[in-house]
RNA sequence: UGGCCCGUCGUCUAAUGGCAGGACACCGGUCUUUGGCACCGGCGGUGAUGGUUCGAAUCCAUCCGGGCCAACCA
């Protein structure tokens, strides 16, 4: 058992999977999980999503996690993926140690296991054409047909099959296909095609084989060979989970056996992973390569300079469910400023230059300032010295000559903080012959050396700024969101429109760009941040010593832009932050806001009206249930579905003559609690339930009592009588007995209780819940609370 | 249209019949030699309707909405 027993938080429905099969001993408490790409392409954040899910929790749990690559199809797969995959991984911080495993150096074991489902009488050679196969399989509402050859002998099924293997055969000629069932609702339970003849170049078999695994017969397989326990999957994979079991069980694998689960895949607002909507944009050129910073690749990330620590946050905060989402990218955003913030040097650059010359400062090397590369508040140590000078640069958009309400920064005759040096004023604005703004002069405080003002007065604002003979010239790089609006939508409808789609302000190349010659020091994968800009790294493709090229990995929060911004007459183009949502569309009212005339709430189902009407006698039960017992249309309707269904509740009704109580019992709690269960295939019969109904009228059982004694008894059957007594659940109503309980609980939640006082009604609840925890579900409720609101109201 | 899956603040996600909570975003404030960070506060949600229950986001039913499945892909 593992070590990390009750320790281990279950942050999600998985994890308490997990945990729950840790504590039972399922698989005596081994975990083993894996992340079985196909090697075919580059891996993306929805990647990232289910390598930390198995991994992580393989690493939580104390268990073991594989890296599998599938690959079962010898046309789409390559070396190249293989490697790239597992360089990507490592770089994510995962380390698979020696479980690495490839599903082709199972292809034996594969025919073998092919061959136990054809001796079983479980899997049958088909020669039909694909045409046929597919046209004879049916569609969503009509059952298939059988194929002709499905009725082959297992002699014969075994020398096609074996024939297969030898390739005897071309192409298409047979297949291996699952004997299940042609009418299954579920479309891949007909006759599944199980192996197919493909005579291609495996890029790890070489010709070894000419015929293939499917997916839905290799993968089970693979995660029962290398005892896989959790095999989770995204949701798509939902169907495929009964053939998955189907194969398991058919071939012969017995509990503990691997078992699929299914969560929802991660989608980024505007951000398409797929390789079929990718390649397009690489082959046109409008992203430079699969690496492409504006790409959600992990190369495209890794080239950006997003640290891998930031993604596996993200995917943290993201968490674990099934319902289909699609994640906002201010949240990926977040987690790599959160991750930079804590560790990123701050040095001084300036984007947009605006040349200021300190009219009262020496000419000549000026001095050398001692500038430290973490604000207060980042627990690191480090300074760098920065050279000061009579001419500089700021950022032009840091002066303004008629500012805005609020602006702090530079205007003509005030004064601007020059970070870390000194206080300046702006004297003089200088213009060319169109009014462009070219110079500024300004004046230096000398007594404000460091940025300090000894008289004690305040400068609202303070700038980056660097020296113009000292700085070093860069290329800068900024990328914003790849798409314009509705790229998601595109990605689905139609791949190629998404080249129209893309963003022209996605990438904007700066070279004229003036940065603090003190970077030129540092090694090339530092990630800095550009003070009062955004974070960013040398690119590792373009940039080197001679050349220096930034990527910007993301901009810096904007409060004062986004302000701007909202007051200014903002075409659209204006936006400048990756972090600016998209607009979004306005919801079509949800289909829950009443408008025009209210429905009519149908009472019955059309299916089990249907039944009636093909069976008089249910018709009968219906008419004599809603008449004579006086239930409710619904409840008439519910247990006179079936046969079954009213047998059970008449026979209910023999032990308690109380119609509407015995309906309520089976059309909602039972219904709840025995899930897909017949009722044929319960431990008890409905005389049992009636029983339990009666206890419940006598009151020798609370009702919420008794419906633990139902649960009992769905799992294993027995006595409702004996169960009450057994489980301790003989109904309290004693009022001194539930009193003192009462005064417990309320001196346990004496805040819980001048909130209920001073008018948060609906705490009753809590207080009910806990009385009822302490007498282990046998008070009764009704007392409970009636008690329990007159000593509050003390 | 048959089967299966899913609907909780703008976006993700908790609550497993008992206080609808957290994160991001947004708004306001405090602090500040980054209009960053941090801190404080605010906004805002159980798709709808019935039923069961002392009590329902949770169980049942109907409806509405979204997704997946008819490759010899995975």
């Amino acid at each position: 058992m593992s070590t990390n027993k009750g320790h281990t938080p279950a942050r999600d429905f998985i994890r308490q999977i997990v945990k729950a099969d840790v504590e039972s001993g399922r698989y005596d408490g081994r975990v083993v999980t894996r992340f079985p790409p196909e090697p075919n392409g580059y891996l993306h954040v929805g990647h990232v999503k289910a390598i930390s899910l198995n991994f992580g929790i393989a690493e939580e749990f104390g268990g073991r996690y594989h890296l599998r690559f599938d690959d079962t199809n010898p046309e789409s797969e390559d070396e190249e993926y293989v490697l790239s995959m597992q360089e990507d991984i490592r770089w994510l911080g995962f380390d698979w140690g020696e479980h690495l495993y490839f599903a082709s150096d199972y292809f034996g074991q594969l025919y073998h296991f092919a061959e136990v489902l054809i001796k079983k009488g479980l899997a049958y050679v088909d020669s039909q054409s694909g045409v046929e196969i597919r046209e004879s399989r049916g569609t969503v509402t009509e059952p298939g047909v059988d194929s002709p050859y499905r009725m082959r002998s297992t002699e014969e099924n075994l020398d096609l099959f074996r024939r297969m293997r030898a390739c005897e055969f071309e192409d298409g000629a047979h297949v291996l296909r699952g004997k299940i069932d042609m009418a299954s609702p579920n479309m891949l339970m007909r006759d599944p095609v199980l192996y197919r003849i493909r005579h291609a170049h495996h890029y790890r078999q070489g010709d070894e084989w000419c015929i293939y695994p499917l997916y839905d017969f290799a993968h089970c397989l693979e995660d029962a060979i290398e005892g896989v326990t959790h095999s989770l999957c995204s949701i798509e994979f939902t169907n495929n989970r009964e053939i998955y079991d189907w194969v398991l069980e058919s071939v012969g694998f017995e509990e503990p056996r691997p078992h699929q689960y299914e969560f929802a895949r991660l989608e980024i607002q505007n951000a398409v992973l797929s390789k079929r909507s990718i390649l397009p944009l690489v082959e046109a050129g409008a992203v430079s390569g699969w690496d492409d910073p504006r790409l959600s690749t992990l190369r495209g990330f890794r080239r950006r300079g997003v640290p891998p620590e930031a993604l596996r946050n993200f995917v943290g905060m993201v968490g674990i469910a099934r319902t289909e989402s699609t994640i906002d990218v201010a949240k990926l955003d977040f987690a790599i400023r959160d991750v930079l913030n804590d560790s990123a040097p701050r040095v001084m650059a300036v984007l947009d230059p605006l040349k200021i010359v300190l009219s009262n400062y020496v000419e000549g090397p000026g001095e050398v300032l001692e500038a430290p590369y973490y604000p207060h508040d980042v627990p690191l140590q480090g300074s760098r010295g920065v050279p000061f000078a009579r001419e500089l640069y700021i950022e032009r958009a840091d002066f303004a000559e008629n500012p805005p309400k609020g602006f702090r920064r530079l205007v003509p005759g005030g004064e601007v903080r020059l970070r870390y040096a000194y206080v300046i004023r702006c004297e003089e604005v200088v213009k060319d012959a169109e009014g462009k703004i070219v110079e500024l002069r300004c004046s230096y405080d000398a007594e404000t050396r460091g940025g300090d003002t000894p008289d004690g007065r305040k400068v609202k604002g303070t700038v980056q700024w660097v020296s113009a003979q000292h700085a070093l010239d860069a290329e800068v790089r900024l990328y914003e969101r790849l798409f314009l609006d509705g790229a998601s939508q595109a990605e689905q409808d139609e791949p190629v429109d998404l080249l129209a789609r893309v963003n022209p302000k996605s990438i904007t190349v700066i070279e004229g760009a003036k940065i603090e010659p003190s970077v030129a020091d540092d090694p090339d994968d530092t990630r800095y941040q550009f003070e009062r800009t955004g974070y960013f790294w040398r690119d590792p493709v373009d940039g080197s010593v001679e050349r220096l090229v930034f990527n910007r990995i993301v901009p810096l929060k904007d409060s004062w832009g986004r302000k701007t911004a909202k007051s200014a007459p903002a075409s659209p183009e204006s936006v400048s932050s990756s972090t600016v949502m998209p607009v979004v569309a306005e919801m079509p009212t949800s289909s829950g806001g009443v408008k025009g005339p209210i429905r009519e709430r149908p009472a019955v189902s059309e299916q089990r009206a249907a039944a009636r009407t093909a069976d008089p006698s249910l018709a009968a039960r219906f008419e004599r249930y809603s008449t004579e017992l006086g239930l409710s249309i619904e409840h008439a309707d519910l247990l006179s579905a079936s046969h079954a269904t009213g047998d059970f509740f008449e026979a209910a009704l023999q032990a308690h003559a109380e119609p509407s109580e015995v309906a309520a019992w089976m059309v909602t709690d039972l219904r709840g609690l025995r899930g897909d269960r017949a009722l044929a295939g319960l431990p008890f019969g409905g005389e049992a339930l009636g029983a339990l109904a009666a206890l419940v009228a006598g009151g020798r059982v609370s009702r919420r009592a008794a419906k633990d004694v139902l649960a009992r008894m769905v799992e294993q059957g027995g006595d409702p009588s004996d169960l009450v007594a057994e489980m301790g659940l003989e109904q309290v109503d004693d009022h001194e007995a539930l009193q003192s309980v009462i005064s417990q609980v309320l001196e346990a939640w004496p805040d819980k209780v001048d909130d209920y006082r001073a008018g948060k009604k609906n705490l009753i609840g809590l207080f009910v819940g806990e009385v009822m925890k302490a007498t282990r579900g046998a008070a009764d409720p009704n007392a409970v609370r009636g008690l329990l609101t007159t000593s509050l109201e003390e």
